[in-house]
RNA sequence: GGGCUCGUGGCCUAGUCUGGAUAGGGCGACAGGCUUCUAACCUGUAGGUCGGGGGUUCGAAUCCCCUCGGGCCCGCCA
């Protein structure tokens, strides 16, 4: 697609004498593949748009890329060659992969990092889904992803579940999931704490113990974060939810101490009211502690020393958070405070940001218990997916949790990641429309009848030749979707992927009720059959970049 | 008090960065389509002027200002 670009753009600046002329994709694909708004020349030249577009047009010839260019209103629309596309498509299709690579450097995706106290709950199945989903994206465009996870298992939460487990429960050993387990010790503290508001207090004191190394609250810290670690293990491991490294925030936040201690030394940063802050306002932030005046740490302090850690254990070009749209504050100031401590410049970190998973009657509330727990959740949609499959009188319990995930992961990823979204149990996920169904719908339709054709794709020699408008349109949409996959790295958004498979999927089931495939004559069917594998690669590469495996039957 | 963010037909949503061709979809509603390659599908109808106002521009859902409404965040939680 990219040389076709550069070679329109040849020719229109030897026309018009402009380079680097802006080439849009027109969103109505009968208007063209590619189309010049002539407002700008219109200025230039004091002359209509209209008139430019026209006399442009006319002196545009056909050749070994364009098919034709034709004026329409103030637009210049330029057709593309569709036998040549196809073709470039095709081999590239029964290769590894339809993209073309660009190398991006090195990259580390940090997502999910939990705090070891509760099980997980959808708001976590987001930011697992998001992180994944992204690196994986920047994966297949060339980077080198390191995909990380931080494991919060100090600070208060932590503290409080461990003060429940020593000294407001009786049970000692838990029973089911483990991680739920441990986090109702969490809720029960909570519980009790309204009660009685100096618990607070015991539970500050347990984090001091564990800070000076007391045996008995070692022990429980150990005991509760591994327990809650098996837990997530089988979660991660539903999810697909992989990691490349793991960071503790045991094992670095003394280190944060001393990174904070040389940043106060060097006067970057100032104690005040007995506590270390960062002088943020010059730089048009609010100041921000980063030792507490009792001395202990806060989750900045381990967080500018997992920043530095993470520069040092590998050649970062980029360091990516994946964290919720509330902490957008938190990291302008950790980026900035990093830069004023040499640390990394601000430019090479991002902060995904995404919008919360809302209830119908509002916000989540881990500490009263208010959420809408993962684990349950999977189950649920899997459940719904079992009934959906027996209504067809099909018993399939492996298929109706792969079913299940890829309803769950294309909701959760359509969504541009900035929006919060409610998730209402009685609506629920759908399996049909705008879904990640009708998506491995649409690819176990294909499947099938390359299946039937009984012609295997390698054998295929499509010319190409002859193709209708509808057959035209599909080539265009499927060219598009490496600009896509582009845009969704560039910008963060695997929406992007998931929106426009929605897209392609829509033009392919149009075609298909139109088109008969397998009783179509010798050329046009195997015009239709190699155009239907195209898209088939298109849908499995984007879903697989949604952590989706596409399925041959459903 | 300050900062960020969202507001598109009954409901959900794309498009907003990089202003342009009649604002795309989906759900729901209504009317159709399975002796024919998977009907978890397809076709058609009704329904929106993009929260409100102003400005910039040849042109604004998109940029700027004001305003209303929702959400989030503002030194010792994470």
């Amino acid at each position: 697609m990219k040389e076709y670009i550069a070679h329109i753009r040849k020719i229109l600046g030897k026309k018009t004498g402009i380079k680097d002329l802006q080439l849009e994709v027109p969103r109505e694909l009968s208007h063209g593949d590619l189309a010049l708004p002539c407002y700008q020349l219109s200025k230039e030249k004091k002359a209509p748009p209209g008139k430019i577009a026209e006399e442009l047009a006319k002196e545009i010839q056909p050749d070994e890329y364009i098919e034709s260019a034709n004026a329409l209103g103030p637009y210049l629309n330029f057709f593309l060659k569709k036998d040549r596309l196809l073709k470039e498509l095709f081999s590239a299709s029964k290769k590894k992969s339809l993209l073309e690579p660009q190398s991006q450097g090195t990259v580390m995706v940090e997502y999910s990092s939990p705090n070891l106290n509760k099980p997980m709950h959808i708001g976590h199945i987001r930011n697992n889904l998001l992180g994944y989903s992204i690196s994986l994206i920047l994966e297949s465009l060339g980077s080198k992803v390191i995909r990380a996870n931080l494991y919060n298992d100090r600070g208060m939460g932590v503290s409080e579940a461990i003060y429940s487990y020593l000294y407001l429960s009786e049970k000692k050993e838990p029973e089911g999931k483990p991680d739920h387990f441990v986090g109702d010790l969490y809720v029960l503290f909570r519980k009790k704490q309204k009660e009685n508001p100096e618990l607070e207090e015991k539970a500050r004191e347990i984090l001091k113990r564990y800070e000076q190394g007391d045996k008995e609250v070692l022990e429980a810290w150990k005991k509760l974060t591994q327990w809650v670690m098996q837990g997530y293990e089988e979660t991660y491991k539903r999810l697909g939810s992989k990691f490349d490294k793991v960071y503790w925030e045991s094992g670095i936040f003394q280190e944060g101490k001393k990174i904070v201690e040389e940043g106060l030394k060097k006067g970057i940063l100032a104690k005040k009211d007995g506590a270390v802050i960062a002088p943020l306002e010059s730089h048009g932030l609010p100041d921000k502690v980063l030792i507490k005046s009792d001395g202990t740490s806060l989750y900045i302090t381990q967080d500018l020393a997992l920043a530095k850690k993470k520069f040092e254990d590998y050649p970062l070009d980029k360091s990516i958070y994946v964290v919720g749209s509330e902490q957008e504050l938190h990291f302008a100031q950790l980026f900035k405070i990093c830069e004023l401590l040499g640390i990394a410049k601000a430019e090479k970190m991002h902060h995904l940001s995404y919008g919360l998973v809302l209830l119908p009657e509002g916000r989540m509330k881990s500490r009263e218990g208010k959420v809408v727990d993962a684990d349950e959740f999977l189950d649920k949609i899997t459940q719904l997916a079992s009934e959906e499959l027996s209504s067809r009188g099909i018993d399939n319990k492996a298929l109706a949790e792969k079913i299940a995930l890829s309803a769950v992961k294309f909701y959760m990823l359509m969504f541009e990641p900035r929006k919060d979204f409610v998730y209402s149990p009685e609506q629920s996920l759908s399996f049909e429309g705008e879904s990640g169904v009708y998506v491995q719908y649409t690819h176990a339709r294909i499947q099938s009848v390359l299946e039937k054709s009984g012609i295997s794709p390698g054998t295929l020699r499509p010319a190409f030749s002859q193709l209708n408008t509808e057959e035209k349109r599909l080539a265009s949409l499927c060219a598009a979707f490496q600009k896509t996959v582009e845009a969704a790295a560039e910008r963060h958004k695997p929406s992007l992927i998931a929106t426009y498979l929605i897209r392609l999927c829509q033009e392919y089931n149009s075609y298909y009720h139109t088109h008969p495939i397998l009783t179509a004559e010798k050329a046009q069917k195997e015009n239709r059959l190699a155009l239907s594998y195209i898209v088939k690669e298109a849908i499995k590469e984007g879903l697989r970049m949604l952590d989706i495996e596409a399925l041959n039957r459903i």
